[in-house]
DNA sequence: CGTCACTTTGAACATCTTCAAAGCACGTGG
DNA sequence: CCACGTGCTTTGAAGATGTTCAAAGTGACG
């Protein structure tokens, strides 16, 4: 198999965006076949390791990234405070579009978690894709404003939801990403990150984490074993997820 | 002068955009003099009492608006949970773009603060000037994304910094809003708000507000007079707005 | 088989919340 | 003009929640 010299970890793959598996997930799904041609034409896949950067913060931006397969972190460092994990981004996502959409350069970074196959479209061709498509104008659009809510209602759940409950959510968000099928039975569920990403991701400490996660396995919520937990009672952690009104 | 009977409080003002003051501070600043005379012909404009909704989380979208004077405090509810106040929006400002821009409804509610003139142009006129206006349709999204940075900053501060250490900023930036002039001479800051309100941007309790509040006085800060304040000591609430790194 | 990073545990402590009650401030109606 | 209500603000005391620092355990991987 052709490993290119042009990175020292990634190693190039063929992919077809017409056919890629996750053609109607992402945003290019506006795009009509003949853009979807050359959006196939101008990018470029590289695979990615477990904790390989796709994006720094602080770099300038390079364009648009899209998952093809795999899991990446979205996380931020405000200065002098500790780094927050803002979103997890999965299989049919893109990633980094909003650097694209003003100046400035990158405000997060993007970390992979398990070794991932991800898309490359430079800027300058983006910029040619919105402008032949204004569809895809607006769907980034609709995107940005997407997560912007989604943020809004994260710094909610951060500044009232105890770290228990936001657990909860944690999990349950995770559990629909790993094929789940039977909603109330026990659940497999793999966590691709280490306790202390997961507690940038919901805000805390990892000797918090643990001793939350412990206090959860002890009240038959769930069963703990590293990387790859089980939900006991779905129903119980469902309201966990979301408690008692204020 | 007249006054339509439209709405009960409100009163319609003759502006012009052309000349608004404000010009060059809004999203609209990138449209030329012929858009923005359709701008103009297409926005009418409302005078609102304190309190007042100007839009309210879970209506239909009505369009977007424009602070040609006053202060809105944009809220979000999720649904059990206490209300966040967001951010505030100042004269100049647009607000409620983002609901135009993807479908749903608004995902937030804004409050009047004080006494303001706000001018509106409907969801359809909007996206006709969108299609007139390539530009619009950039600075909008460049907008949206910089509300995105601005809301992933503010939830890394909530994670991240005490309660002191946000209301230094809190008060910082709301002196930049108040004809701040020599920046290291005590300077007189309006606060446009119930200290429950601020409570809910700084998402925390009226109780624990008032207790920080005092405490800054005591240590030579602030000096505390209900909705009118003075910052005593502008370098040292700069020091407590970025605390020691971690 | 040792090293290094990650995870877990413990104990003390800081911060913030909660609940309850009193003090103020402002506008209304008598 | 004053009495009165309502809502906002302040204060107090108790308690929950989460953090910090230190150290021991665990596991992956060379």
């Amino acid at each position: 198999m052709a490993r290119p010299a042009a990175s020292k970890s990634g190693r190039s793959v063929a992919l077809d965006c017409l056919h890629c598996p996750t053609r109607g997930t992402a945003e290019w799904a506006v795009l009509n076949d003949d853009e979807m041609a050359e959006l196939n034409a101008v990018k470029s896949t590289r695979d990615y390791q477990k904790g390989e950067y796709v994006y720094t913060q602080g770099q300038p931006c390079t364009g648009v990234y899209c998952i093809a397969a795999g899991t990446v972190a979205v996380r931020r460092a405000e200065p002098p405070l500790p780094t927050v994990l803002m979103r997890l981004v999965f299989t049919g996502q893109i990633l980094g579009y909003r650097h694209c959409l003003r100046e400035g350069g990158c405000s997060t970074s993007a970390k992979v978690l398990e070794p991932s196959t991800i898309c490359h479209v430079e800027i300058a061709q983006l910029q040619r894709l919105l402008r032949r498509s204004r569809a895809l104008q607006g769907q980034l659009q609709a995107s940005l404003a997407a997560d912007l809510d989604a943020t809004e209602a994260a710094l909610a759940h951060v500044a009232w939801l105890p770290v228990r409950s936001r657990v909860a959510r944690l999990i349950l968000e995770l559990a629909q990403h790993n094929g789940s099928r039977h909603a109330e039975v026990m659940q497999e569920v793999s966590l691709p990150m280490t306790r202390r990403d997961m507690a940038e991701l919901l805000c805390t400490r990892p000797e918090t984490l643990t001793r939350t996660m412990a206090a959860m396995e002890a009240d038959g919520l769930l069963q703990n074993a590293g990387h790859r937990i089980a939900i006991a009672d779905v129903p119980a952690l469902r309201r966990e997820a979301q408690p008692a009104a204020v």
